[in-house]
DNA sequence: GAAAAAATTTAAGGATAATTTAAGGCTTGT
DNA sequence: ACAAGCCTTAAATTATCCTTAAATTTTTTC
């Protein structure tokens, strides 16, 4: 996975570039405008983070140019907290998503894996999400030695939890996912899942949970934080 | 934007296209099955939003029909709550979403501009106002370290708050616009609700505050001293 | 192919959190 | 002080979610 990183801020980047490696993605870095939008264009990137302020063009322009040269590289878009209404707010120059300085790694990353998975890029075959293990292509969840088989249901929204990080997953989006967009599975499916998936974490000890936030859905939580 | 709205009930027809005018689309609203796809099948229109049972012509029939014709405008279609099977025929004929009623505004605008959002569309999910943060998508308001989670109608009022910052939000409104259009909600409901909300904002140590204007309403207000 | 096992769905009652209701206290303006 | 409008809180109600067992369907094994 290659990502290109448009930031001016010095330090700022540099961090971005040791988060992103410490998570095995490639990452350049380059300072301004004019060598974002000639980067951007090779089209060679999987991902462009860029930054709204910025010597030359700003990032809206290039995110507009590179649209308009059918560049369709997934853009998430860096704005500072006072800026977001007079600029980011109604705009279309083609970013996918945006994040307001400053922000936790952990978002920064759930953020870069909702953008690339988009594209049809699949999942690693194993995770560890907090004190767990999982391995996808064995269906299994482990902690320690204690190790448990989940069924293909099971597994699948285990996937998804581990996909959506920090993100609150509905019960629409998980019918949809897993059975299918015209499937007459109700919201009760869904929670005898859960229940099922929260029975095993307990099972090998894990103190990870999926909480619930009522009226919207689902999210993989760790214990301390 | 241009909306199309096919619905026999005269009274909720009328208040549908009051929101929507609100809001800034342009609503046109026919009344019976047969006018709904003539209408329908002109293709100008952005989003459709029909009611199932309709006279002369049902609502899958004309979701079908236009399909069938190649008119490709996203249809939203409106469902009494106890025909849940309705749900299944209706993503089969061609609908893109489907809505229970009675249901809140609010809900009814969530879903037209996530069926009408365009590819690189930023959405907004997070707010800053005065010293505090909204995350609309996980509910949560916070301030430094401090972070409080909200439940589904103090969110929505405090959406309504952020969105109108400059105006006098009356309960009128409020309740129109949270509780829905016919619902018999009463003025103590919403102040009961403010007063949730203005024990969570204290409760992040928050110096912003919601502030009654007697006989008029509330209006978020940052303190200056 | 039939029996056994596993996975999935359904259904019901209990648990929990959200929402409403209601009653008494507070403020503000006259 | 009084009335009107608003605030706050606890208790009552309701909606949503959880958990489990049993019923059903699908897959595996013999």
């Amino acid at each position: 996975m290659n990502i290109l990183i448009v930031e001016d801020e010095k330090r700022l980047a540099k961090a971005l570039r040791q988060i992103l490696l410490e998570q095995k993605y490639m990452a350049d870095v380059v300072h301004d405008g004019n060598d974002g939008l000639d980067y951007g264009l090779s089209g060679i990137y999987d991902l462009i983070i860029l930054d709204v302020m910025l010597p030359y063009r700003d990032g809206f322009e290039i995110a507009a140019e590179l649209r308009r040269n059918k560049v369709e590289t997934p853009i998430l878009m860096l704005t500072a907290k006072d800026t977001i209404h007079d600029k980011v707010s109604g705009l279309d120059s083609g970013a996918d998503d945006y994040m307001t300085k400053p922000f936790a790694p952990e978002e920064l990353l759930a953020r870069i894996k909702a953008l690339t998975r988009r594209r049809g890029e699949v999942i690693l075959d194993e995770t560890d999400f907090g004190d767990f293990n999982f391995n996808a292509s064995t269906s299994t969840l482990s902690k320690g030695s204690k190790e448990v088989h989940l069924n293909f249901k099971e597994a699948e929204i285990m996937k998804l939890l581990i996909a959506n990080r920090e993100i609150i997953l509905s019960k629409e989006d998980i019918i949809t996912k897993v059975w299918g967009y015209d499937s007459d599975a109700g919201s009760n499916n869904v929670e005898a899942y859960i229940s099922f998936l929260r029975r095993k974490l307990n099972f090998i000890n894990s103190s990870t949970e999926i909480k619930t936030v009522k009226k919207l859905g689902y999210r993989l939580e760790t214990r301390n934080d």
